[in-house]
DNA sequence: GTCTATAAAAGGATAGAC
DNA sequence: GTCTATCCTTTTATAGAC
């Protein structure tokens, strides 16, 4: 196999921002040298250079790819049907979940990314993007389900996508300090009243099982 | 008047810290040098080392002061009686206002605080309890607003704490990427599904009024 | 206690070889 | 395109004067 130039430069620039991805997460952005990442790519700083002309062009093009990559991921428990506890709560488990590989940094390089993006508009208005994004895409979802569930939303798709959203990472910012002071119960039963559902029950999960499209999830007791 | 060795010293501590809270929240902790802060608190470095021994131990000095400090002055809108939709709004725009002074950076700086509480240990447990205690003293308040109120929480003061501050942070960090996206009436809203109550009304206030202590707030309209 | 001066290290960026 | 070698700047941290 003949492999081109341009497929070795791809190869390159991928290996360079995914290990930009890892280390910014887990060091923070100014606590890592341009050279760290090009030796974690396993490339050196020149070919770095090459490509991004500098670490801070490697943050934008990092906010690029991770742009389109983590909001689909995120939102997946959301595009399909039914509005569940599981599904409440897996969404808000992928923000938290600290397992040892990417899923753990997420937060922290989102902060990371948020934090230079509210300080500088080059960051800041891809990001903004970003975020109307997900929004929109969970508008989206909400409205479906609503509409599907037979439970009219509290207030407009957009509205009630940004305080979901907003909830969800307001918990996951407090969870990170302190998991245990943040149960997902607490988070999953906020993200209830948003929605304009009633309590689920106490300690099970009797709700939570799909119904067929068209009817009313849970049945009579909702 | 005769200043003593420790009032010297005194002001010169805290003029440090001072600096050191404008930049970092203005700059980021990393992108600030030593000697920038004691500039900018009218001091040198050697001043700085001999009282933090570097900038970590200002990083930490700095944490211990802001944590009494700001948990007040975010919660005196709910140390009182009633919870009104002004107050809600009040509550929110504390932590988005951008005006020249420090409230600018409020968020900023709690952000920068939180990344590298959430990689250090040595930050992260005391910002740990920080919050813990911000979220304590807001579920007093809530549960003395309920009682008062008449209007009972739909769940434990501490879980409808926790799910009220996350929301609170949640959309503040939309908000300073996108304003507009994040309309203080939509987390009004939110707010107000967390805690149990209707709608307000749909452009006015007119729920907001101050009641007497011990009555319902809203009359027979709530 | 605070300042001045400086040592020692690290990081960002570039030039030229291959 | 990528690597090697290097320059220049900034930063941390300390030692000693006052």
């Amino acid at each position: 196999m003949a492999r081109t130039q341009d497929q070795r430069r791809a190869e390159t620039r991928a290996r360079l921002i995914d290990a930009a991805a890892d280390l910014f997460a887990r060091k923070g952005f100014h606590a890592v040298s341009a050279e760290a990442v090009a030796e974690a790519a396993g490339r050196t700083t020149g070919a770095l250079y090459n490509h991004f002309g500098g670490k801070e062009g490697l943050l934008l093009a990092l906010l690029e790819v991770w742009k389109d990559q983590t909001a689909a991921e995120l939102l997946a428990g959301f595009e399909d049907v039914i509005v569940l506890d599981e599904r409440l709560a897996a969404l808000f488990e992928v923000l938290t979940r600290d397992d040892g590989d990417r899923g753990a940094s997420w937060l922290l390089l989102e902060m990371e990314l948020w934090l230079h993006g509210a300080r500088d508009p080059e960051i800041g208005e891809p990001l903004a993007r970003r975020y109307a994004g997900i929004r929109a895409r969970l508008a989206e979802g909400l409205a479906d389900w609503a509409d599907t569930a037979g439970v009219p939303l509290r207030r407009s798709p957009e509205r009630t996508a940004t305080a979901v959203l907003g909830l969800l990472i307001g918990c996951a910012v407090q969870h990170r300090l302190d998991p245990p002071a943040v149960e997902t119960r607490a988070v999953v039963e906020g993200l209830r009243d948003l929605l304009g559902l009633p309590d689920g029950p106490p300690h099970d999960h009797h709700l939570s099982r799909l119904a067929p499209k068209g009817e009313h999830p849970c049945g009579s007791t909702c």
